[in-house]
RNA sequence: GGAAGGGUGGCCGAGUGGUUGAUGGCGCUGGUCUUGAAAAUCAGUGUGGCAGCAAUGUCACCGGGGGUUCGAAUCCCUCCCCUUCCGCCA
């Protein structure tokens, strides 16, 4: 959510921000309802005074034993009054956040305008690995060492699910338990284990309600719904509540599973286990001041790179265009590793700045120097994504033969283990 | 799922129709006292909307929504949440 106020000082950044990100908020028909909304409220608050005193002249002649009908009898018309008036300021108040909730953040200043192709790689990280034979693409190796099953995870609740066996499974397992205690014991980061279905208002507050409603799962029984990300229900944690500033920048990390219809995806996208409806994550979370969050921005994604290097993925990371941030986002880097097999490079995560969007639908604050109740900023980043680093960590370290080496750093986890082989 | 009891300001807790944004206590901030601290004591201490350059004014908010009434924290309806007991259950 914007900040009312900003919109009205600046309805032409506000515009172009709408234009550059590709939505369709309008921001003409948002300020003209502000206005006839103004109106409506001083007229109510000004009838509201009149009743008010007249209640009170009543109390006191009540008081006193004198008679009060004839000033009772004209406060029922002003109470009729506003009674109408309210009616229509309800009515047009829920339009007017109605459309509100469908203005995006604005982008930063130094985000590309543009789609795609006004991405900018920041920088580089490794060579892509070379091969003296052709190496396979993901889902030929898992089938082949007997780690990857996509035909029976089919069977058992359709297309775009899948199922990990053995040390395939043990592998995931052993991703995710290096990454969180990568990220709990050398970056400080809090970990957390949440719930996976969460409300309305929480998926409102990471702005996937209303835009992305249709790619969600739900229940439609008791409305709960399905995470997309463990950034909803992390980021929700403050829902409401005021932060203590000393405790600023929160950092917190959870693994999750993340669940995404992801109707009208198709093709090589959905080859293997790129996009899935059902997968793990790692995600990092972060509450910061106004002021750091761009720094913050700039560590968070570093911590990322951490664990990439330490797994030894080539990788890229790119910023964002206008055109491709998230409806919430300001400011997003996108970390791409290779994947050899697939011969192209695979979003493993996306650390983002959402500024005081999110803090805003939330309403998450801290007090200031000032003792004054602002909005934090919030971050998030994905550290990593489960199916697409195992995508390029077995496409990586595939031999010859068909096997699979271990990365070190993650032999501790699976036993001393170095390889994976039929 | 059934039954009962609850939800009031940062916290505890009064308040069943009339100047109640709300008694009191704790906490917090400042003053007095003290070498300093504690204790004592005095004062202050919510959030948001609207108008205004501001001082300020005004309206709203006692879990959410609706209703009754000249007037609602207080009465009625409804939903949510919490506690306890019963049932079910990994």
């Amino acid at each position: 959510m914007l900040d009312l106020d900003f919109i009205r000082q600046n309805p032409d950044r506000v515009k172009k921000a709408i234009r550059d990100k590709n939505e369709k908020a309008d921001i003409d028909s948002i300020l003209k309802m502000d206005v006839t909304r103004r109106q409506l409220i001083q007229q109510i608050d000004q009838l509201r005074h009149e009743r008010k005193q007249a209640s009170e002249k009543i109390a006191r002649l009540k008081k006193e034993k004198k008679d009060a009908s004839d000033l009772i009898q004209s406060t029922k018309t002003v109470g009729g009054q506003i009674k109408e008036l309210e009616k229509k300021l309800k009515e047009l108040n829920s339009r007017f956040q109605e459309q509100l909730s469908w203005v995006p953040n604005v982008p930063a200043e130094d985000v590309p305008v543009g789609n795609e192709k006004a991405n900018v790689e920041v920088r580089q990280w490794g060579q892509p690995a070379k091969f003296d034979f052709k190496p396979l693409t993901h889902w030929d190796l898992g089938r082949q060492l007997d780690i990857l099953d996509l035909e029976r995870a089919t069977k058992i609740s359709g297309t775009g699910f899948m199922m990990l066996k053995g040390a395939g499974a043990q592998l995931e397992r052993a991703l995710i338990n290096f990454m969180l205690e990568i990220h709990t014991g050398k970056h400080g980061y809090r970990e957390i284990s949440l719930p996976f279905l969460v409300n309305r208002a929480s998926m409102f507050t990471t702005g996937q309600l209303p835009k992305l409603s249709d790619d969600m799962y739900r229940t439609t029984e008791d409305d709960f719904w399905l995470i997309p990300t463990g950034e909803v229900p992390l980021t929700n944690i403050f829902q409401g509540e005021v932060i203590d500033r000393k405790k600023l920048p929160l950092n917190y990390v959870a693994a999750t599973a993340c669940f995404r219809r992801e109707a009208g995806s198709y093709g090589r996208e959905t080859r293997g286990i790129n996009r899935v409806h059902q997968f793990t994550k790692v995600e990092l979370v972060k509450f910061t001041e106004p002021a750091t969050s761009f720094d913050e921005l700039e560590k968070l994604t570093g911590r990322v790179e951490a664990i990439l290097q330490a797994l030894g993925l080539s990788y890229r990371v790119i910023k964002l265009a206008t055109g491709e941030l998230s409806f919430a986002g300001a400011k997003t880097y996108d970390l791409e590793a290779w994947a050899p097999g697939l011969g192209r490079y695979l979003e493993v995560s996306s650390c983002s700045n959402f500024t005081d969007f999110q803090a805003r639908r939330g309403n998450i604050k801290f007090r200031d120097q000032d003792k004054k109740l602002k909005f934090v900023h919030t971050l998030n980043g994905s550290g990593l994504a489960l199916p697409r680093t195992l995508i390029c960590l077995m496409e990586t370290y595939q031999q010859a033969d068909g096997s699979i080496i271990i990365p070190e750093v993650l032999r501790p986890y699976l036993g001393g283990r170095e390889m994976i082989k039929s």
